[in-house]
Parts: C-alpha cells; structure tokens; sequence
RNA sequence: UGUCCUAUGGUGUAAUGGUAACACUGCAGAUUUUGAUUCUGCCUUUCUAGGUUCGAAUCCUAGUAGGACAACCA
C-alpha cells in the first residue's frame, strides 16, 4: 500500500541526524544573491531546502547573500521573494548577510587577536602570484608576519575609510601550502567604497563570501547548509572558521546542480542575454527563470513536480527539456479549460446552412475534469478551420478534410468538402461545404462514422487576438560542453508571434491567472502585454503530436 | 601533471552484500467527438581490470573517463 519512496542522500544524511539525536530539528535556508532573477536551477534548491524542512518538520529561512554591493540590487530582492512565493514555499525568517556586518566585523577582529589574520598591502596579481598553482605551493611576503598590534591598527584604519579600494585586504593566516587552493590564506574583507543597498555608506569594507557565508549560517543555527558541487573546496575553510571562530558547527553538504538541455544556467549568461537584447528582459517567456516561466503559463506545481522527478544526486546530469514539458502537460492536462483556436485559417462555407442564422452549440470546458462543465460556441454559415486541416490531395492515414471527404466539427456538425474555391495564383481560398443536420453533436441520429474530428471558430463571431509561440532559446543540446561563445549557438527563431488568430468569443474574458488549452494546438496563457483591444496569447508547450511526428518519416 | 568529487538503459533516479527497478524518451497496439488524455506491451543498463566474499552495482586496490579548484564574484 504506501510504498515508501527511497530517500535521496539529504534526505537520509537528515533522518541519521534525527534518529541519533544529533538534532531535534533542523534548519536550512535558501542563500540567493540578489544580483539576477531566480532560475529553474534556483527552484531545484529551493524544493530542496524548503522541502526537507517540510518533511521533516524543520524552519528554513530566506537570506540574501548581499556581501557584494556592487552587484546587488532591491529589484532583485523583490523579485526573489515573488518568485518562491508563487513556488508554493513560505521561509520561517527573512535575514540578509548585511544583517550581519557587525558580527563578521568583530569574527574578523577575534581572528587576527588570535594571530589568524593579517592586513596584506599586496595588489592581487601579486596575491594571485604568491598564490602558486596547484601543483606548486604558495610563498608566504613580508605583511604575514605583521603584529597583531598592527593588524589591529590597520584593519580599523580599513573600516574607517582611510585606503583606498584595492590598496589593503584582510586575509586568515591558514595554510600556503594546502594543497586545496582555499586554504592558501583566503582574502576575507576587501575595501569597496560602494553604495549597499540596504547598510548605504556604513561601510567601506565588505566580508567575502567564505567569510560571511558559514558565519551566516552559525548565527542562525543551521543545521544543513545545502549547496551546489562547486562548493566542494570550500567546505575546508567553512570548517576552519567554525573551529577557530568556535561557533556553532552548521554543516555543508553538496549537491549537483541542475542543467537542461537547449538552456543556460547561469545568471551571469541570463543577465548577458538580457543587457545586450537577445531576449526582452528577465521575465521573457523563453527564459529558463522562474518568472519568465510563469509568464509563459507554466504552474508552480509543475515546477515543484519536476524538481521531484529530476532527484538529487552528486553526479553531474543533464536532464531533457522534455521532462520538464511532460510535467507541464501532465498539470495543464488537469486544470485547463478547452478552447476553439484557429491560427492559420481556411474558410468554409457551409452552403446548405441559412445566410444569416447562428446557433449556440454546448461544449464541455475539460473532458478531465465533469465540474468544469460547459461553454456556449457560436455556429454559422461561414467558419474557419486551420490550414492544415484540409488537403487537397490527402495522404494515407490523413483522416480530417478532402475533397469528397467528410469530418466532424467538435461539439457541432459533420461536414462533407464538395468544393475547392481558388484565386487566380492558385492559392486555395475557400472551402464549400455541406452540413448533416442530423449530426449535432449529442444528438446525432445521422448513422455517419467519422474517424476525423477538427476544431474551428465561426468567422463572424470570432474575436481577433495575438499569439506567441517559443521554441528552445540555444540550437545545441548541451551548453556546458561548448567552447566557443555561447552566444553562437542562439536560436534565432526563438519566438514566433502570429498577429492575427481567430479565437471563440469566449476567450474575451480571459484573465492572466486562467490556463487553456487551445484543442489539438497547445497549452495557452494570457500575456500581461494584452490590452482590451489586442489580448496576447503565450503558448506554454504544444500538445504531443503523433501525427505530426508520423509525417516527418 | 597536485588535491577533491563523480561513474547504473538514450536521459535522470533507485536498489544500502542476496532475482538490477521506476520515471521520461523511443517503438508497437487498444480506446477516443482533441491524431490530446487514458490504457497495454516492447526496446535498452551496472566504466575497465584485479581482489575480498557462498554471493558485489554495492566493499578494497589500480586504471580509465568526466567534473571542480589558482576572482579584492557568489
């Protein structure tokens, strides 16, 4: 019966923590830089953090990392908190490492008492030389063996705005010879005479990430400190200041970042396609960031299904976009009501239907879902179909319209092409049908069996709107395996607008939170572009097509 | 030519010394007033070589492959 899913390797590090009573509960929190917009990567570490907690029954808090004044900014700390709201989540506290500046001011302080830390007044190709390599191990200058008398001296002139930026950094006195980079005496305050968003011009220096980062952590007792893989190196020095600092011992534990296929994952690269123009802003739908996403129509709980399905691992991955589309579907499937869509229309005339007479025919909102129940669309003499509905020479197996041919119209009648109306080029333009009035849908007494059924709009009631459709933003599946500029590998017809789409009259009343999906085209949202006399349409994904995937062989 | 991390179908993730499984993808079929959904079936897997063991995906050793690390970024 309740089979019990297995555990992934937090989740198991957190269940030995609590059976053995090393915690009564635990604490994590989710560490965003507020220097870009949350990305699908971010949500993976948010349904980690936030959903451990919850499992467990434990707090997680929000805190931003704004050790870096320069970078960070309030739109981005808004943005931030909008984006896991909407994920579903609610954080136990909102810190900010700036919070902070005083504490880490005086960690650094008890540090160079102790003769861990030291004023260097080298520049920082000359620390990046005396540094060594990998295989070489550093050399230690002249500044290391400074007093700590004038340590003390020096770092409170730094504090107090008398250098310049650049001209002196404070470092931990560790190890040159480590053979982990980190720990060749790790720079721990710089000087930045630079606004901070939120402490303004109460400082001048500013503590490094490692220096604030653990130190964070410990002030608020967290339990598991969760990051990505490329923190592997710095969980030395995370316990290193915890043991020299002797504060409470929060513990780091890695995790594989996530990357999908045809997209980038890194806010650097995001914010790049942003300031240079490749894509209109952060939140445009074919953005791999939470906001973008939602914009586009995807739902929360489709992200959060996702971030399950994906796992949690330490080996590198690369998870296909169509993962993500499939959790999409699978939500959408569920909760989205139908609509009538025409994008590439082809007019029909059914000549045996009255000029001037229209009919209002019952169709159900979501066959998924019996409480949605139904809408009214308006039949007439003149519709639209699509394009691709009709051929004049059918190929096997194409079971919609031909000449001679007869399909059913969803929700209305079954209709037989007599006649194919083309202008002087050649161009079709027009379809002349019949309908079988005995063939109403819910009371056909017709006796016809159709395989084919279509999806139209009548032209005189259609309402006109805009569509956009997204494809993948990159042409290559793996954008961490290329070497030349990511950029290269743009796809350029990423967004696909259709100015003119005929859509039911009922779509007049579509509000941004509604979901549809446009029967046999696609899962659709309203665009917040949309204004009363030109609503906008985003395609979120395509419905699967096997038909279409049967043509191409 | 250092240290650390990782290695299971096409892609992810499980199996915690005892018959390698689940999801996605792909393929085939059934149902269908959406060529959607739903349902059924099928394809495909333990990096290599040694060792420990009655028994190894799992433990050990070596190799190989991929990744991370030398920002006053986080």
């Amino acid at each position: 019966m309740a089979e019990e899913k297995s555990l992934n390797f937090l989740e198991e590090i957190v269940e030995t923590d609590l059976k053995s009573g090393k915690y009564q509960s635990i604490c994590t929190r989710f560490p965003p830089e507020p220097n870009g917009y949350l990305h699908l990567g971010h949500a993976k570490s948010i349904c980690l953090n936030f959903g451990l907690a919850l499992k467990y029954g434990g707090k997680t808090n929000l805190r931003f990392d704004d050790t870096n004044p320069i970078t960070e900014e309030t739109e981005y700390v808004e943005s931030i908190k909008d984006d896991v709201r909407w994920l579903g989540f609610n954080w136990t506290n909102e810190f900010y490492a700036s919070d902070y500046f005083g504490h880490l001011y005086e960690f650094a302080v008890a540090l160079i008492k102790k003769g861990l830390a030291y004023v260097d007044d080298s520049t920082s190709e000359e620390i990046a030389m005396q540094k060594g390599t990998p295989t070489k191990s550093g050399t230690p200058n002249a500044y290391r063996s400074r007093s700590i008398e004038e340590n003390l001296q020096l770092f409170t002139e730094m504090k107090e705005g008398k250098y310049k930026d650049g001209e002196k950094v404070l470092r931990a006195k560790v190890d040159l010879a480590s053979t982990n980079m980190h720990m060749r005496d790790p720079i721990i305050y710089r000087i930045k005479h630079a606004h901070h968003h939120r402490t303004g011009d109460t400082w001048c220096i500013y503590p490094m990430y490692d220096f604030a980062h653990g130190q964070s952590d410990a002030i608020e007792n967290i339990t598991h400190s969760i990051c990505t893989l490329e923190f592997v190196p710095h969980r030395e020095l995370y316990d290193w200041f915890i043991a020299n600092l002797a504060i409470y011992p929060s513990r780091q534990y890695e995790f594989a970042r996530l990357n999908v296929t045809y997209t980038v994952m890194s806010k650097r690269k995001l914010l790049q396609l942003v300031n240079e123009g490749d894509v209109n802003g952060w939140d445009d739908p074919r953005m791999p960031t939470i906001s973008a996403m939602r914009r586009r129509g995807y739902t929360a709980e489709s992200i959060r299904q996702f971030c399950d399905k994906i796992g949690v691992a330490k080996r590198e991955n690369l998870i296909d976009i169509g993962l993500l589309e499939f959790c999409v579907r699978e939500d959408l499937n569920k909760l989205a009501q139908r609509r009538m869509v025409i994008s590439n229309p082809l007019k029909v005339v059914i000549t045996n239907y009255p000029d001037g007479k229209s009919e209002m025919l019952p169709s159900e909102n979501n066959p998924e879902d019996p409480m949605s129940g139904s809408r009214n669309l308006p039949f007439s003499r003149e519709l639209y179909i699509e394009q691709d509905d009709f051929m004049e020479v059918p190929v096997k197996k194409y079971f919609r319209l031909a000449p001679g041919q007869m399909v059913r119209l969803k929700s209305a009648y079954i209709i037989k092409c007599n006649e194919v109306i083309k202008d002087t080029a050649g161009n079709l333009t027009e379809l002349r049908c019949t309908y079988v009035p005995e063939s109403k849908s819910g009371s056909d007494i017709s006796g016809l069996v159709v395989k084919g059924v279509i999806h139209w709009v009548s032209r005189p009631h259609a309402l006109e709107v805009e569509m956009r459709l997204y494809d993948r933003l990159f042409k290559v599946e793996d954008l961490n395996k290329i070497e030349a500029d990511f950029k290269n590998y743009l796809n350029k017809d990423s967004l696909h607008v259709i100015p003119k789409v005929y859509v039911e009259p009922e779509l007049a009343n579509a509000t941004l939170e509604d979901r549809f999906q446009f029967i046999r085209t696609g899962y659709f949202c309203l665009d917040k572009d949309s204004t009363s006399d030109k609503l906008v349409f985003n395609r979120t994904v395509t419905l699967r097509d096997m038909w279409a995937k049967e043509q191409k062989r």
